[in-house]
Order: C-alpha cells, then structure tokens, then sequence
DNA sequence: TATAAATAGGACAATTTTATCTTAATTAAA
DNA sequence: TTTAATTAAGATAAAATTGTCCTATTTATA
C-alpha cells in the first residue's frame, strides 16, 4: 500500500508526537529502534518530514526531533503519506491510466472510487493526536518485538 | 497501490478476455499495443499469469493466449492481484508490521481494517467479465491515446 | 570561545522492480 | 518433414527504492 519509507515516517511521526506530549526531543537513534526501521534512512525521511513541515527538527547539543503539541491535533495522516509517497494513492488511477475519470474511465473506475474516497477520508481525517494516543495508551504497538 | 507488473497483469487478462469472447487469440505485441505496456515485461507477466491458471497459452503457429470462454465469469480480480503481488495489498498490516491483529495492533490497525476489507470485497466480488464487458462497450478503455 | 552533541546533506552501495534481448521449445500447416 | 509462427525461459540491463557512510553545519553549554 505504502512505500516502506512512509511507513517508517508514519511510525516515525507517531512516536515523535507521543514524545513531545511529554515534553522530550528525540533523535534518530531512539526513533529507529522504538520502530525497528535503519537508522541511516529513517533520518532521511525526518528530513523529508522536517521540509514538509509535518515535524520540527533542533539542530545541535540538546536538539531531536519534535512536534509542537498544540499543532498534533491538527496533523492528518494524510500530510505525512502526502509528504513522502505523494498523493497518486488516494487520486491516481487503479491501473495507472494517466488520465482516468469519469468521461475516459479504466475498467475499474467505478470499482476503485469507492475505496480510494474510502481511503482519502480515512486519511484525512485521522489525526497524529489519535495515533499517538492509541501508543500512549499501550492499545498499539510501533514493533513487534 | 499494485506494482507496475499486476496493473499490466490485470489490463493485459481484460484484453485477454474481450478477445476470447470474440473467440480471438491474441499475442504480447498486440496486448502490450492495447494497453500501452513494454511488450517483453508484458510477455513475463503473462507467463505468470498462465502458471497461476488465470490465462491459458496455445503455443506454436496460431497459438497465442486466450481464457476459456466459460471462466471468464468466474476468475476474480483477487486471483490476479495475487498471482503477482499476493496478498498482502489485503492482507497485510498497514505499517508493515509482521505481525498485527486485534491483540497486537499498530496504531493505524482499526482505521485501515476497513478500508483493508472494502478493498478485498471488491478484489473478490469483482470478475473479469464484467470488466471485459466494461472494455466492450465502449464503458472504458485499457490506454489512453 | 572551545567543545560536544545534534541535524543536514551528499556520495555511494545494495536490493528490488521494471524492462530488454537472445535462444530454446513447441506446434500448425504447407 | 520442413518451415514459420508462436510461447517459455534465462541472462542481462536500467531504473527506482531502500539503505549506509562520511562530512558539514548548527547550537547549547562548560
């Protein structure tokens, strides 16, 4: 469905924001290992999220990543797959037609309108605050392990 | 959301189809034309197809690839989706975690359940004919141009 | 101001996916 | 039985994605 790094991105964000709740910076390092994702890479994505501005990043002693608490609310899981994947999931054709719609529909159109919108609110009215509480509340899990 | 190879899969078995109503064989060049794919990728892609039982290959002079005309009603979308992505489009968790159910969600687990479920109901329920009657009729088209 | 702790960024490597090319095997028909 | 048309299959190449490493830049604090 996602690209590995957006999965790594959503985890990513999620584990960020529970740990700005709390008021704590973090840094690639303890990202990587609370999600089980490669370190080096991860931090590329951050990066991405970073420009983005789905995530604020400290430089220097003391810094890590961050999200200001009163804006979790406000993040939609669809900034984050937007911010790495684009936005061909919930608006591109189900066959790859460069142009599919109503007037020149693929074979599936109809079929895939039904889960893309399905998709697209989903995405865009689920909120990082959500997420994050569902960790918080140990009711999810970033990792198997 | 399916690779490159299932969408020239799933186009490809819709060309497939239409032709074998029309009692017509047909082979990768005019498949790949039809729908606007590279022709020897195409050509493994259905060789694929073939080994999972969704098409059927006449080899030798005026052979070509066909679908038993009484099938056609009976071969879902799902069994091409997973002859070459599998099933993990359906199946698997949304974050990519191994292992993710009700007593071990990711945090996006009940938000993508639904949408997981829309997706293999329609991949199950969906059958090539009425795709390739979609194609027939002029309903949608398989490029394009 | 020097130092240590961070993120940023560029170059590179590995892997997977997508795509191509060539040859072998098969088969209908002349 | 030979030939031409066709799929099967293996080797290889190109491109995209995933992943690593090294250095530059930034910044709080001693």
């Amino acid at each position: 469905m996602f690209s590995k790094a957006c999965e790594y991105g959503i985890k990513a964000a999620i584990f960020i924001a529970k740990n700005s709740y709390e008021g704590k910076r973090v840094n690639p390092k303890e990202i990587s290992e609370e999600i089980n994702s490669p370190q080096a890479f991860t931090a590329k994505i951050l990066q991405s999220l970073v420009r983005h501005n789905v995530i604020n990043s400290v430089k220097g002693a003391y810094g890590g990543f961050e999200i200001e608490k009163d804006s979790i609310p406000y993040i939609k899981l669809s900034q984050i797959v937007n911010a790495i994947d684009g936005d061909s999931i919930y608006k591109g054709c189900g066959l790859g037609l460069e142009t599919c719609n109503e007037e020149h529909p693929c074979p599936v159109h109809d079929k895939f309108k039904e889960i893309r919108n399905n998709l697209r609110d989903m995405l865009e009215t689920t909120t990082l605050e959500e997420l994050a509480l569902n960790l918080k509340n140990g009711n999810a899990f970033l990792k198997v392990i």
